[in-house]
This record gives structure tokens, C-alpha cells and sequence, in this order.
DNA sequence: AAGTGGTCTAGACCACACC
DNA sequence: GTGTGGTCTAGACCACTTC
């Protein structure tokens, strides 16, 4: 098959019509190889920049992820895990296996570095003026990561959280497990961005990728914002869903 | 100056970084012109696809725009419009510049298309065998996109929806103000994904750029499964907030 | 060593906005 | 017409994985 620029089409474009159809056809299975850059571009008659250009519309868009030095490869579906969230007001628990008050078997949270930040949105939720401590963790499910976290609190209230980290494993861990805090969501909200280079990292994403932003302000029990958090997931393995039906 | 690849970072990360720093300097101002892509190319010694590859990183980052024969500007931030939601059920008004409970002046839906479509999600979470009817919305703020909507509801229920969209404008309007429906929430979700073609044309952004995901279904009084809506909005624009302060 | 994707170049032409 | 970004090509070399 030999494709050209017929009418307003760019070519790169109806690569991907070809390859999305490919897929939703089932031609091209879930976890299978597509065919080499170079195969694909001798096959179509086009470049392979316009190859390469259609494969990362679609890596984007969660449908291929290419692997350097072995090959591109449709992405398995799996459905995303749906986290429930309340707007009842509740008091946030650090046990292991639970999240958003979800039980989740094999969820794991652990820390990947502290330093002191000076975030300015941070600062301006907490109502700080002096020092911010910021904690980075990666949460994974059975190995596969989930979603990058970052918590800022006042250094000055917990000058010891480094040390506490080493012990329980994270921030919330440490801050209700060493201080006795008791928190509390003032509020959730939800946006999108592109992964940064550093999140693509760590979530195996391509930099650029679409991540789902969730931010939150926490108090404690005499309502002193505390933790402010600002989590960066990947949307094709955890899903935020408000419920309604009294559940 | 003159980049060249030293160690492992590529050059085009290396432009990325470069423009990053002028944008945050204040030395490339919001809603200031870029220098050309030639221009660009020459002054930092690397070919023009360089700069552009770079130039696109920052666009999905939402630093960046690009007009075809017009130039690259730098993005002016307006801080996105906070709509808060509440997880307690209540019904669903469709009164003009109202939206999720928040007067929100300047706000306008209007409807883009309608179709006969058979999207599985909708028909698994409406409960339905029979046709189902989409439609599909351009929410605006003082002409800005925000957001567009798809609609699904069964056709054999509303077999007259078309020709009310003339006279209510949005099928919200025409479900309550025609029929008298209550519309209740049975649940929200909220991922992120990359824009495709036709909603990156209708929201003014470049295709792959990630959008918040806003799903949700809607129930009538009498708790039957009605409305299936699918959201795609501009995070840079509108953000979802669910507060805990009793507010 | 061989094969894959990742980066980069030089050059060309096209589509669009503005004058 | 001029200048801008958008597309496409041919070719080269590099980085990485696997054999």
C-alpha cells in the first residue's frame, strides 16, 4: 500500500488511521510487536520520520509504546482501577494497603527523595512563610507504577521527617504514625498536564504523556493546614470516581 | 551560542530547557512573540526540526502556541476557573450560566452535532440494547473554549431530542425544560487523556495535548440510568474542586 | 554483531496570515 | 508577495537490547 497526500490529510495523520484501524480490527493483537519503523515505512511509501511522527501521536494517546533497542508494541488494556472518593469530611488513614479508603491489595507507597522547596503554590495554600519540606513517592500496584506524589509541609513543624521517612516508609506514614496527627482533605481538585520528563520516568510513560493532576490541602484535628500534595497519575491504571448512590 | 550534545541530554531537551529558562526569566514575556524557527535554528546551531521538536514539547506543556503563518507565542497564564463540586446528591439545573451549582457569568453551552452512535461504554453503563442518541456540546466562557460535552441517552426514549436541541440549545435544557425530567448524579469520574483531532480543532489547543476527562451518569427520579455524559476540558481553563469546608 | 528505536541534519515544498 | 509555521524526504549516526 502506497499512501500519498491526496486532499488535506497529512500523511503522518492517515499513518495513524491506518495503524488505529489496524488495531481496532484486531490485525495488530494487544502486546504484539508492530512492525520495524523501517518496515512500516517501505511499506507505506512513506519516510520514516513520517512513521516515527504517526507512532508518537498514538504513544500518546496509550495506544503503542515503543521500547528502544527491541521494538514497538501495542499497549494490553487493561482497565483502569477505580479509586471511590466522599466529600464527607474523614480522617485520612496511613495503613498499608489502603487508599482514598479503598482497600487495595498490593498497593505500595515508598519515598524516591526529600528537600527543602520552596514551591510557591505550596506555600501559598499552607500559609507559610518559613522553610517547606518536600517528599516525592511513587505508588505502585504490584510493581506497576501508579501514580508520582509530592508533599510539601512547614520544616519547621517536623525538622525530624528526613529521619521519620526512613522508618515508616512515607510522609502520611510518618506525620500519623510519629506525630499522632490526626488530618482531615480541606479540598480535592482534579486537572491535567503533560508528564515531565523526570514523572515520565517513573510512571514508564512517554515525557509529554497526558497525567491526571490531583491536588489536595490537608489539615489537622485544630484545622492548621498541615500537608499540601500534588499527585501526577497515570490514567490508564487508576481512576478518580465520585460516587453518589450512598456507597 | 552554540548547543551541542555533551553528555546524554539531547539537544532538543537541551532548546526545551533553554526556552523554559527565558519564559521564567520574564525574557520571553506572556503573549510575546517567539523568535522564528529559523531565527531560533540559527542563533543556537541546531537545525530547524530541533527547535520545532522542542517547540512541541512546550506547546503539550501549554508554555507555548503556535499559529501557522503568524508566529509562536508565549502562553499568558490566566490562573483556570475553580468549579467546585459536591459528592451530596442534588438535582441537576440547567439554567444558562450555571454549572455544577456555580454561577459561573459568560458561560454558554451550544450544541455542535448530533448523531445515532453506539459507543459501548454508554450503552454498558446506561443499561440499554436498544439505539442510543449522542450529542455533542462546545461549552465557552466570554467566546473561550472550555469544554466539550458528549451526550448519550436511548433514542427510543427521546426520539424528539433533535429538534429540541433547536429550541433549548443544550440537551441538558431540552431533557429538563421539554420533559420535565429531575436529573440526579449517580456518579462522576475524572481521568486525563490526549486531545484528539476534532477536539483539539474545537478547543484551540494542539492535538495531544492532555485534557481532563470529566464521565459521568445521570439518573432520573425514579433512579433509572438516563444520561451518560463524557467531558473533555482545558485544564488550563476550568478546574474541578471538591471542597470539605462545608461550603 | 545485528537489529531496534532515538536523534539530528540539510534541504525542499506547502498552507496560511498579513501586507 | 513575503514571511510564518506545517509537512516530508533521504541519509546519517547514536543508544540500547538481544543474540
Amino acid at each position: 500500500m502506497k499512501l500519498q497526500r491526496r486532499g488535506g490529510l497529512p500523511l503522518y495523520r492517515q499513518v495513524e488511521q491506518e495503524l488505529r484501524r489496524r488495531v481496532e480490527g484486531g490485525e495488530l493483537a494487544p502486546g504484539s510487536r508492530l512492525p520495524t519503523e523501517a518496515a512500516l515505512s517501505a511499506e507505506l511509501g512513506v519516510n520514516r520520520l513520517t512513521v516515527r511522527h504517526a507512532f508518537a501521536e498514538l504513544a500518546r494517546a496509550g495506544i503503542l509504546h515503543a521500547r528502544q533497542g527491541v521494538g514497538t508494541f501495542v499497549t494490553e488494556a487493561h482497565p483502569a482501577t477505580d479509586v471511590t472518593i466522599r466529600a464527607d469530611e474523614y480522617e485520612i488513614r496511613a495503613e498499608g494497603a489502603t487508599w482514598e479508603h479503598v482497600e487495595i491489595p498490593g498497593l505500595r507507597e515508598e519515598t524516591i527523595g526529600t528537600a527543602r522547596d520552596g514551591c510557591a503554590d505550596a506555600r501559598a495554600v499552607l500559609g507559610l512563610d518559613g522553610p517547606l519540606r518536600r517528599v516525592d513517592t511513587l505508588t505502585s500496584h504490584e510493581g506497576r507504577p501508579w501514580l508520582v506524589s509530592s508533599y510539601w509541609v512547614g520544616e519547621e513543624r517536623f525538622p525530624d521527617l528526613p529521619a521519620e521517612l526512613e522508618v515508616h516508609g512515607s510522609p502520611v506514614a510518618a506525620l500519623v504514625g510519629q506525630h499522632g496527627l490526626v488530618l482531615h482533605h480541606v479540598w480535592r481538585s482534579f486537572a491535567a498536564a503533560a508528564a515531565s520528563v523526570a514523572d515520565a520516568a517513573l510512571l514508564d510513560v512517554a515525557p509529554g504523556s497526558p497525567l491526571l493532576v490531583r491536588e489536595g490541602l490537608n489539615r489537622d484535628a485544630d484545622g492548621v493546614p498541615t500537608v499540601f500534595v500534588r499527585r501526577r497519575c497515570r490514567s490508564d491504571r487508576v481512576r478518580f470516581v465520585l460516587r453518589h448512590d450512598g456507597g
